[in-house]
RNA sequence: GCGGCUGUAGCUCAGCUGGAUAGAGCUGGGGCUUCCUAAGCCCUGAGUCGGGGGUUCGAGUCCUCCCAGCCGCACCA
C-alpha cells in the first residue's frame, strides 16, 4: 500500500540525513496539497533547520543532492519553503497497486476486541442520541474488523435499573394494569412506554411518598422476585426487541446481550469484592461521611487530583453494591478475569445470544477479550476511569491499559428543530440555545420517527425522478438511502462535538452526505455497466497499467489514485485514534474528487488511440474506476453506506 | 472551586505530530443537460481563526492569562 512506499522513502532519507549531518531524524511525510507540487512531500528540511543552523532550501537541496531513490520516484523536487517533495512513477505505481489487494496482518486475529455499544436503558423508545451511539459503535466494530482483529458486540440491558422501576411503577400503579395487559399492549411497546415513563416522573412530583414504589420495585428487581420483577423483566423484553428490530434497520447488529440482571442473579460482584480486598485496592470505612461502606481510595492517581472527595463508594453502608462496583465485576469478566462466567442462549434467532443464569450446553466463548472499548457518552467519563483504576488497582495493569473509553458528545437539538417539536416556546424570542433531550422529560426525537422520515424524505426524491420502478424497489431503495444518510451524519461529526440536530440538515441529501457518497457509486457502477454493454474491457491488469505511457496520468485523476491508495491507512488511524469522522471524511473527499473527474473525462468518449492528450484515455480510466470500487466497496461497510 | 470539551465565512463544520495562498458543505447570485451526467459539475461571495501576551525563521495549531458556552465532580445509573 502507499504507506509501504512512505516508509521505504523514509528510511531512505532518514539514511541520508544521517550520512550528510550525523542526527538522527524520523522524517514526518506529508501528501502536498496540490498535484502538481508533488506526491508525496518531506517537510524534514524543515524541522532540520534549527538543529543544522542552515536555511531549509539549502538542507533540502543538500539532502536532495545523494539521495538514493528507488525505481518508481521518477523526480525529487525541492519546493515552498524547503520541502523535499518526491515525484512518483505514475504507472509503475498503479501497476503496483493494482497488484496488490488491501489485506491487514494476520496475527491480529488472534487479538479479541469485545466492543460494548448501544447500551440503551430498555424502559423507552431509541431517540437520536442512540442513534449516535449506535452508530459509532457499528462503525467501529467495521473498522476493528477491516483492521483484522476478532470482534465481539456486546450490548449492555440494564434490567434492574431505576429507569426501567420507573416504567414498572408506571403500568402498575400508576396505571393499574396486570402483566397480561401490559403483555397485550399493541406495539410500538417503546412509545407506549416513552409516554408512561415521562407521567411517572410527574406523578411522583405530585406525592413524594410514591418514590416508595420505585425502591420497592428496584429491590424486587435486583432480587427478581414477585410480581414486579416479572412485570420489569416483561417491560424489558418488550422494549429491547423494539430497540433490536430500530438498530437493525440501520444495519447494526450485536453478538451478545448482557444483562445486568445475569450478573446480579450469578453474584459476579462477589467474587470481584474478595479480590478487591485481598489487594488492598478497597477500605472499609469507619467513620466520616462514607463510614460503613467501602471505598476505592482515589486520591493517590494524579488522574483524580483536585478531586472534592477523593474516595469512590463500591459498596454502600446498607451492604448494596453502586453501580461503579457492578461495572469493575463486568469490565474484569470481558478480560477473562473472573472464574465466574455467564450462562447463555439464544435471544430470538440463533445470531443473537443472550446472558442467563440456566442456559444451554453448548455456545460460543464469550469474553475473554485481550482489548474492551466501552462506547459511552462523554459525561460517563469520570466513571469510565474509575473503572479504570479498579483494574490497575487490582494489579491488571495491561488489561487497565486496554481498557478503553470511546467517549463521544452528545445530540441536542438544534433552536428551530425543538420549535418545530414544540419543546420551546414560539414567544421565548429568537434565542441560539439548542435543547438538550431527556428521556425523563419526553424530550426528543425517537430514533424510528426519523428513520420514517428519512425514508419518505428519499422516497419523494426517487419518485420525482424515476417513475418506473414498482413498489418493492422504491422501498429498498429508499431505505438504503435513508440509512446512508443518517449513518453518515452521525459519523461525520468529530466525537469531541455535541451534535444540534437539525431535522433539516438531516433531511438534506446535497453536498456532504451519505446519499452523495451513494451517488458516486452509483454513477462509477454505471460506467461499467455500460462498458460491459458495449462489449468493452472493464478491467486493466496490473502489467497493463504499469505499461501505460506517463502522460495518461491527469493530475486529476492520479490525485484520486493517491487517495485511494490512502485508505487502508486512513481505516488504521481511524481505528487508533478512535476518530471515525476521519473516515467520512475522506470517503466525502473521494466522492467529490470523483464527481469531478466524472465531468472532466467521459471515460465511454475516449480511445486508447488519443495518447497522449489530456483527458487520460479509456484504459486508464477504466482500471482505476474497477480498482477505486473494489478498494471502496471493500471498505465501505466500515465507513458508511457510501 | 476542581477537571474535561467547545469558540474558525451568514449557518453547520474540517484543518493530521507548528510549515507551502486558512478549506468544505449549506444558504444567496450566475452558468452547464445531443450525456457514463443534475442526489451532480463549474464560477461567484473574503474570515480581528473568542481576546491579550509569549515561544519560534514560521502559530488557527504550542505556552500563559482572560472572556463566553456546554458537560462532569452522589451511599443515581
Amino acid at each position: 500500500m502507499l504507506s509501504a512506499y512512505k516508509q521505504e522513502l523514509a528510511s531512505l532519507l532518514s539514511r541520508r540525513i544521517r550520512e550528510v549531518y550525523d542526527l538522527e531524524h524520523e522524517p514526518a511525510i506529508e501528501v502536498p496539497p496540490r498535484r502538481e507540487l508533488g506526491d508525496l512531500a518531506f517537510p524534514a528540511p524543515l524541522h532540520l533547520a534549527r538543529e543544522v543552523k542552515k536555511n531549509p532550501r539549502a538542507i533540502a537541496e543538500e539532502l536532495a543532492g545523494g539521495l538514493e531513490t528507488p525505481p518508481w520516484v521518477s523526480e525529487i523536487r525541492v519546493e515552498g519553503a524547503g520541502y523535499l517533495n518526491i515525484f512518483l512513477d505514475r504507472s509503475a505505481v498503479a501497476g503496483r497497486l493494482l497488484g496488490e489487494p488491501p489485506s491487514p496482518p494476520a496475527e491480529r486475529r488472534a487479538t479479541k476486541v469485545i466492543i460494548e455499544h448501544t447500551n440503551i436503558n430498555p424502559n423507552k423508545a431509541a431517540h437520536i442520541g442512540h442513534l449516535r451511539n449506535a452508530t459509532l459503535g457499528d462503525v467501529l466494530v467495521r473498522v476493528n474488523r477491516a483492521l483484522g482483529f476478532t470482534v465481539e458486540v456486546q450490548n449492555y440491558i440494564d434490567d434492574t435499573g431505576v429507569q426501567l422501576a420507573d416504567v414498572v411503577v408506571g403500568f402498575l400503579d400508576l396505571r393499574g394494569m396486570g402483566l397480561e395487559e401490559v403483555a397485550e399492549l399493541p406495539e410500538p411497546f417503546d412509545y407506549i412506554c416513552w409516554d408512561l415513563y415521562s407521567e411517572v416522573g410527574q406523578w411522583y412530583e405530585e406525592d413524594a411518598s410514591r418514590q416508595d414504589l420505585r425502591r420497592q420495585t428496584l429491590h424486587a428487581m435486583e432480587r427478581s422476585e414477585g410480581l414486579r420483577a416479572e412485570m420489569g423483566r416483561l417491560v424489558s423484553r418488550r422494549v429491547v426487541a423494539r430497540h433490536l428490530a430500530t438498530m437493525a434497520r440501520i444495519d447494526v447488529d450485536y453478538d451478545l446481550l448482557t444483562h445486568e440482571g445475569a450478573i446480579l442473579a450469578l453474584d459476579f460482584f462477589a467474587e470481584a469484592f474478595e479480590q478487591l480486598k485481598d489487594s488492598g485496592a478497597v477500605r472499609l470505612e469507619a467513620e466520616g461521611k462514607n463510614a460503613g461502606c467501602w471505598v476505592m481510595p482515589l486520591a493517590g492517581s494524579e488522574e483524580f487530583a483536585g478531586l472534592e472527595d477523593p474516595d469512590k463508594v463500591i459498596v454502600r453502608s446498607d451492604g448494596t453494591v453502586t453501580y461503579v462496583g457492578k461495572d469493575i465485576a463486568y469490565q474484569l469478566w470481558k478480560f477473562g478475569l473472573l472464574e465466574k462466567d455467564f450462562e447463555y442462549r439464544f435471544w430470538e434467532t440463533e445470531d443473537l445470544w443472550e446472558t442467563t443464569i440456566d442456559g444451554v450446553e453448548e455456545h460460543p466463548l464469550f469474553g475473554h477479550g485481550q482489548r474492551a472499548i466501552n462506547v459511552i457518552d462523554a459525561r460517563q467519563s469520570y466513571l469510565q476511569k474509575i473503572v479504570r483504576a479498579g483494574l490497575e488497582a487490582l494489579g491488571y495493569i495491561a488489561e487497565a491499559a486496554e481498557s478503553i473509553h470511546f467517549a463521544y458528545e452528545m445530540v441536542s437539538l438544534s433552536p428551530a428543530t425543538a420549535q418545530q417539536l414544540g419543546y420551546l416556546d414560539e414567544t421565548a424570542d429568537g434565542e441560539t440555545r439548542s435543547l438538550e433531550m431527556s428521556g425523563r422529560k419526553g424530550i426528543g426525537v425517537k430514533a424510528d420517527d426519523l428513520i420514517d422520515q428519512l425514508e419518505a424524505k428519499s422516497r419523494d426524491e426517487i419518485s420525482s425522478r424515476n417513475r418506473d420502478l414498482d413498489e418493492t424497489e422504491l422501498d429498498t431503495l429508499a431505505h438504503q438511502i435513508a440509512v446512508a444518510a443518517l449513518r453518515f451524519f452521525m459519523v461525520k461529526a468529530t466525537t469531541t462535538r455535541v451534535i444540534a440536530f437539525d431535522l433539516d440538515e438531516a433531511l438534506n441529501f446535497e453536498g456532504d452526505s451519505g446519499p452523495y457518497l451513494q451517488y458516486s457509486m452509483v454513477r462509477a457502477r454505471n460506467i461499467q455497466r455500460k462498458l460491459e454493454g458495449a462489449g468493452l474491457e472493464t478491467e486493466v491488469s496490473p502489467d497493463e497499467a504499469a505499461a501505460l505511457p506517463a502522460e495518461v496520468w491527469a493530475d486529476d485523476l492520479w490525485d484520486l489514485n493517491l487517495s485511494v491508495a490512502q485508505i487502508p491507512e486512513r481505516v488504521e488511524v481511524a481505528g487508533k485514534s478512535l476518530e471515525l469522522s476521519l473516515l467520512a471524511r475522506h470517503a466525502l473527499d473521494l466522492a467529490q474528487k470523483f464527481h469531478a473527474i466524472y465531468h472532466r473525462h467521459p471515460i465511454l468518449q475516449e480511445t486508447d488511440d488519443a495518447v497522449p492528450v489530456s483527458p487520460p484515455p479509456r484504459s486508464s480510466c477504466v482500471g482505476w474506476i474497477a480498482w477505486q470500487r473494489s478498494w471502496v466497496c471493500h471498505y465501505q461497510r466500515g465507513c458508511s453506506r457510501g
